[in-house]
DNA sequence: TCTATATTTTGATAGAAATGGAATAATGGA
DNA sequence: TCCATTATTCCATTTCTATCAAAATATAGA
């Protein structure tokens, strides 16, 4: 992935920044690349189908949740590599150099980001 | 610091989710501890003061800014160790709060809730 | 004190975001 | 085909957010 800049993070952490949707992402982070269908989604975070379905809609379009259809079910799946991408923007840009390393890191993705700042397993 | 808190996140999110103060974010984390003047801010930021103010409220609230009189002038600070702890929720929910110190364990069958008994897509 | 400078608050306005019921669409099975 | 299930879209409503001119506050120096 390109170096995120400041005008990509503003859109992911806007999506982040509501505690339906936090709750959502942190749902599908848990449930990793199998993924949940909407209405489960829905029942895990409270909140009525409508409201879950535009919340989904806006972590999509984030890019920090991806969709997948099985017969009747839509089976959302979280996107690390888009949060993973966040956190390096964030590492670079908003810790000035300064010891940030987080405690530990997630590196799902097979996708190896190029960032030198954040440590990642070789 | 404690562990940060899902409802922590969110307003810390939410300062940063915004193009004129993840801007300031970032110029006060530039200037580093010795901080910069709110005229100067709003100078660099290209606001009026009175949006700046607003933005820098915004920032104080979240923890994410801090402030000292020097004479006239009101010197912000980044606060570096808010955003170390925001970078340290994100990176443990990334990988559901499990220790992903193997980064297998996030390949590997997640830990999904079979609370219901209806049958649904794998 | 008076005046210039620095910053915040006020207040009005415009726009965006969140909510959830009802209607609609899409799928699979009988 | 018809029906039940799943999910999304539509819609009205409410609530937040951002903006910035103007007024208010605060400080330093003359």
């Amino acid at each position: 992935m390109r170096n995120m800049e400041t005008s990509d993070a503003v859109p992911i952490l806007a999506a982040l920044a509501q505690p339906t949707r936090l709750n959502v992402f942190r749902v599908l982070v848990q449930a990793g690349p199998v993924g949940l269908p909407a209405g489960r989604i829905a029942e895990l975070a409270g909140v009525p189908p409508s409201s879950l379905s535009f919340h989904l809609k806006e972590l999509s379009h984030a890019g920090l949740a991806g969709s997948r259809q099985n017969g009747r079910f839509v089976i959302y799946t979280a996107r690390f590599e888009t949060m993973n991408g966040l956190l390096a923007y964030l590492t670079d840009n908003c810790c000035g150099g300064n010891p940030c390393t987080p405690v530990s890191s997630c590196d799902l993705q097979p996708v190896v980001k190029k960032t030198a700042s954040r440590k990642e397993p070789a």
